[in-house]
DNA sequence: CATATGTCAGATCAACTGACATCC
DNA sequence: CGGATGTCAGTTCATCTGACATAT
């Protein structure tokens, strides 16, 4: 049983998804909020929906995580006024602080977990998941409303430039 | 964000998760169903609490996913005779083929979710997974009731030797 | 019109906790 | 007695589905 991949896949990651988790709530947040306020910081503001496709959250999941972050001042949902369907989400400077702040506690969990492993196996380790992720489509996540066979087409003003700065990078 | 390890663990532990309940679902199984079929067939039989380490099952959860096993007749719980408290659980001859059925659908997966990967590179991936299940105590898993600093006192008829024929290794 | 967007109301699975009766 | 065992009744987090109103 210890040598199916995906045994080991999900029990590790059952491990890792622990420790985040315990970290996370003792902040008072869960990883939902640290994806986003993660994401908003590296690439910028974005609709709902873009958001949606770069942590690979689910639009109807992302309304919660985004009350939550709103109602905390973490986040900003401003209408688009080139698109009334659209919210823009951006983080607020207090959001920055909290993002930065979990990051710390995440990064913290990264070295529990791979306590094990070298430098150089972290590096294998990460990219040979980072295969993976890529080789199943995780690039282009089907943020529930693109069925198979759609073309992208129109890609206005979706991805406007990011305006990255406070680095993340555990 | 994608280069926190334990945020490519979960995720690519997601997409397994997805492909082997997937799997699993199309034979009418759960995770839980095929985990401890395996466990059985490979390590003989066991009591429910034995079962649950060996499986890193909750007690609790096992409860429900025997109830289920045993009435689709793949799995026997008998009545300890040597510890009144315990229930030995074997698997039956129908558990044995439908064992054998969900590892087969369970290796298929492992091809499709590792796809990407050279025979060598999977052999890294899931050496590197499996140490550090390995450094994070999985060997022992608490089964719930195993308080931190608890001597495995009086193993008895526990672990008896496994008869150990069907082979599952995917 | 078809499609994208945001929202709500759910279901499901796995992991996890607490309590309880029974037995060692 | 302190523990282990099996059971039941819950919660939580993340993933995922369906439907709906509104806007493009």
């Amino acid at each position: 049983m210890d040598h199916l991949p995906s045994w080991l896949l999900t029990q590790t990651a059952a491990h890792a998804h622990r420790l985040v988790t315990e970290g996370f709530a003792a902040a008072g947040a869960k990883g939902y909020h640290y994806r986003l306020l993660a994401s908003l910081i590296a690439d910028g503001p974005a609709s709902q929906a873009a958001l949606g496709r770069r942590t690979a959250i689910y639009l109807s999941d992302l309304v919660g995580a985004l009350n939550e972050l709103e109602s905390a001042g973490f986040v900003e949902r401003s209408p688009d006024p080139a698109d009334k369907r659209r919210n823009v989400v951006a983080v607020t400077a207090a959001g920055r602080e909290r993002g930065a702040e979990l990051a710390a506690r995440a990064a913290a969990v990264q070295d529990e977990l791979l306590a094990p492993l070298s430098a150089e196996e972290r590096e294998q380790l990460a990219g040979l998941l980072r295969r993976l992720l890529e080789h199943h489509a995780l690039p282009v996540r089907p943020a529930r409303h693109e069925p198979p066979g759609a073309a992208r087409v129109s890609v206005r003003n979706e991805e406007r430039p990011p305006s990255a700065d406070g680095d993340l990078s555990a």
